[in-house]
DNA sequence: TTGATTGTTACCGG
DNA sequence: TCCGGTAACAATCA
């Protein structure tokens, strides 16, 4: 489910719903009830995203730190309290609201070191203003793995994830195997605008939409991605061609993305 | 029951 | 140190 747009939206929800608000904070399952027990009827100051990073900051100076993985979900309802759908790992509520977290591979209580150590090693994110793209291009310029790989490794630049990837690489006409020393500051610059772009859409539709036609119409049909999952290329009509990268699939129209010929 | 899925980390070996 | 490969883990749905 989560991309970087996902956890944002969350965030900036949950923020609204809970911070300044002491939160009763449960586990239904069982599974969580030690980190529970020490975050329940604390205050929450606020909620923030960092890249895919959820952190329920409390004011104890602890966090509950969440990380959705592959199929974890967050759901948020209006009380009265319903039944715990699937497995829910923790549920925080409050007067108003409450908030399932169903399949996160991360759900841990945070100290301030802790929070520190993770926000260390979490590269800049794109829907962050506070965020300096020149970190993310000096770890691009200094590798080379294929730039497909650079721009999901969440260290290096945080946010983007499998269908982004692939998305924004076409969008920009970059081919995704080529080294990141090969990449100028210029082309940088528009992957880091164009992933500014299209998550803040992401964020305003909770949906991955990187369709111009789409994101500029109101309608929620048609196709939502370019060359994703796809087997023509929109633009061209070649072929699109079906790669892994990190053993995620990725996509490429060789026509619209060509590879230098010094690369190959 | 099986397979696929918008993710990450730990560990090993070259 | 860097990089590739592999396994592990998470929950749900078709």
């Amino acid at each position: 489910m989560p991309e970087g747009h996902t956890i944002h939206r969350a965030a900036r929800d949950h923020r609204r719903a809970f911070s300044g608000q002491k939160l009763s904070v449960t586990s239904p399952q069982g599974r969580f009830s030690e980190g529970a027990s020490l975050l329940d009827s604390e205050f929450c100051e606020t909620v923030e995203a960092f890249g895919k990073h959820l952190l329920y900051r409390f004011k104890s100076s602890r966090a509950l730190h969440v990380h959705l993985g592959l199929f974890g979900r967050l759901r948020k309802q209006s009380l009265p309290l319903k039944p715990p759908k699937g497995a829910v790992r923790v549920r925080l509520a409050s007067k108003k609201h409450f908030v399932d977290i169903n399949g996160p591979t991360i759900c841990e209580v945070l100290d301030q070191s802790g929070v520190n150590a993770l926000l260390n090693r979490i590269g800049p994110d794109v829907l962050r203003a506070d965020a300096n793209p020149e970190i993310s291009f000096q770890k691009i310029r200094r590798s080379s793995l294929p730039i497909g790989r650079l721009i999901m490794d969440q260290s290096i630049m945080a946010g983007i994830g499998n269908i982004y990837r692939t998305e924004i690489l076409w969008r920009q006409a970059i081919h995704p195997e080529i080294p990141g020393k090969a990449i100028t500051r210029q082309t940088f610059d528009r992957i880091w605008a164009d992933s500014v772009y299209l998550l803040a859409i992401g964020m305003k539709r909770n949906a991955i939409v990187t369709v111009d036609a789409q994101i500029h119409s109101k309608k929620r049909s048609g196709e939502k991605y370019n060359i994703f999952g796809r087997v023509s290329c929109p633009k061209c009509d070649g072929a699109v061609r079906h790669l892994e990268i990190n053993k995620r699939r990725a996509f490429v129209c060789d026509r619209c993305q060509p590879l230098p010929n010094r690369i190959k």
